[in-house]
RNA sequence: GGGCCUGUAGCUCAAUCGGCAGAGCAGCGGACUUUUAAUCCGAAGGUCGUGGGUUCGAUCCCCACCGGGCCCA
């Protein structure tokens, strides 16, 4: 592809080197930041001069030019800074300046100074071209507005529009206040198999490779669940894992084949204590974050601050419903209850009749932070029965802004149970449900040696970000989407 | 998988109820020593997503396909 503008600046590069000038030179070295100047000079009046030098390196993001005068815009990782050229300074070098484009990457020697209106700006004295841009830049008002253009090309929506930086500066801070929240409480973090022989611990399709050398078919991981729960076995009592998993499923706005979870395991606690966890952590980060544990979230107000609402699976679904169920009612007539509120079920025995009637009359009402605990024990192959409560077991998951972020147990440790448990997955997927969990025997295997109470927990990284950077999509909060590749492309997510 | 919406200049967007597609920004030529989306003058820039069909004539109507978004399963 080419164009009228991107042949004028090929011109001005084949120009360049025709007079000895390197477009793509290294060796400049800046000295300071946009953000870093503003701090440092912001009580400066007008028409200031301040006798120091610096140097800055950046993209041209505009420029006015004004006769025997230009000013340019430079944008560096921190921030802004105007730039001012002038003859009597540059003598005949300011024609080179002025003849550089927007999107340009240079380097620029100078004075501190603040001009006649009071911006603050570096008064050129040397600068030169460090990269030249052969494509012109997105307006430069309304930025890249174009959703496709933006993921497709994230690079560009990254130069052009501050909203894409703030959030990933706000995905980095929760990266980074997560792994220190849970060293603050002495979690060990670790690295476990992404490519796996079987792909367990989560009831979800799996993506499928081979591995050549030894001739067989392998998984990318669903979960990080059934290797961290083998350390936990081995005496890592208190384990996590930040890291990539992948689901064969279709994409929306919450979800994207491939995301970041973290899980975590704690031997000798309960779910109670990772409710605990899991507020105080979650209010920690957003207070860390963006400066409030109340926040607001697609113009409602969010309050993250512990303690979080706790309520009854099976309460909520009857409360929802007008109707009484039980974890341990026949099937069929569950699923005829259910088909008189429209939700037709027809895989699985009446935990999944009563998952389906939880997320069609319960989750979308789930604003304020809300632990919805005890589950039933049919869709949940990994937490350890209820200490009280027959057919559910001791598991909570965590709905924020009606979002499901998190999922977490008290893990059943009982190698004799698990193994049932596998059985009965087995026998759902024998009825056609492809998203029953496959026996691992390597696993309770391992759970024989002696597992300790534990309390295990996964958050979804990308929808806690997606919460507290205020977007609605996860494709926001993650820099490289999947898209299907366009005609023509071979590389990078989708394409 | 189904429904709805969407694709026009490098970017942001118009318009054409079927009759030569037009603005701003960016770019090009010119003026300007204090601009802040600079301003002013001038001349350019298009496979209207792709392929068919209907029509004297299609960017517009119809069909299929491709990409994207939202909702549902």
């Amino acid at each position: 592809m080419s164009t009228e503008q991107h042949n004028e600046r090929r011109s001005k590069v084949e120009a360049l080197r025709s007079a000895g000038v390197d477009p793509y030179p290294i060796g400049f070295v800046p000295t300071a930041e946009a953000a870093e100047l503003h701090a440092r000079f912001k009580d400066l009046g007008s028409e200031a001069t301040t006798g120091e030098q610096v140097s800055v390196a950046g993209r041209l993001m505009g420029k006015r030019d004004l006769g025997k005068l230009s000013f340019g815009v430079l944008q560096d990782r921190s921030g802004r800074i105007q730039l001012f050229a002038d003859q009597r300074t540059l003598g005949d070098e300011l024609a080179a300046f002025v003849d550089l484009d927007l999107g340009d990457l240079i380097g620029v020697t100078g004075e501190v100074i603040t001009t006649k209106r009071g911006e603050l700006s570096v008064r050129i004295h040397e600068f030169s071209l460090l990269a030249k841009a052969l494509w012109p830049l997105p307006e430069k008002w309304h930025g890249l507005a174009d959703v496709e253009t933006r993921y497709r090309q994230r690079y560009l929506d990254l130069i052009a529009n501050e909203e894409a930086r703030r959030v990933f500066g706000i995905r980095s801070r929760v990266m980074r206040e997560l792994r220190r929240a849970f060293e603050g409480r002495g979690y060990v973090e670790v690295e476990t198999p992404v490519l796996q022989s079987q792909a367990g611990g989560a009831l979800a399709e799996p993506f499928q490779t081979h591995h050549n050398a030894l001739s067989i078919d392998m998984y990318l991981r669903i979960a990080l669940e059934l290797y961290l729960k083998r350390l936990i076995i081995g005496g890592v009592d208190k384990v996590f894992e930040i890291g990539r998993v992948f689901r064969n499923e279709g994409v929306s706005p919450q979800h994207n084949p491939e995301f970041t979870m973290l899980e975590s395991y704690e031997a000798y606690a309960d779910y109670e204590d990772i409710m605990r966890l899991v507020e105080e952590t979650v209010s920690g980060v957003a207070l860390a974050v963006v400066g409030s544990s109340e926040i607001e979230y697609q113009d409602r107000p969010l309050d993250l601050t512990a303690p979080w609402r706790r309520a009854s699976f099976m309460e909520l679904i009857n409360e929802a419903t007008g109707r009484e169920w039980s974890p341990e009612m026949p099937v069929e007539d569950a699923r005829e209850a259910a088909r008189e509120l429209g939700v037709d079920v027809e895989v699985g025995g009446t935990g999944k009749v009563l998952e389906d009637l939880f997320g069609r009359f319960v989750e979308p009402g789930l604003w304020e932070p809300t632990f919805v605990v005890d589950f039933p024990k049919e869709i949940s192959p990994f937490a350890r029965d209820h200490r009280d409560e027959p057919g559910l077991v001791e598991r909570f998951e965590g709905f924020v802004a009606g979002i499901e972020m998190c999922n977490a147990f008290t893990e059943l440790n009982d190698p004799e149970e698990q193994l049932r448990r596998f059985e009965a997955q087995a026998e759902a997927r024998a009825q056609g449900d492809e998203e029953a969990h496959l026996t691992d025997l390597d696993f309770v295997h391992a759970m024989e040696y002696g597992m300790p109470p534990t309390g295990g927990l996964g958050i979804g990284v990308d929808r806690l970000v997606m919460i507290l950077a205020n977007v609605s999509t996860v494709r926001e909060v993650i820099l490289f989407p999947h898209m299907r590749p366009l005609e023509g492309e071979a590389s990078g997510p989708g394409s």
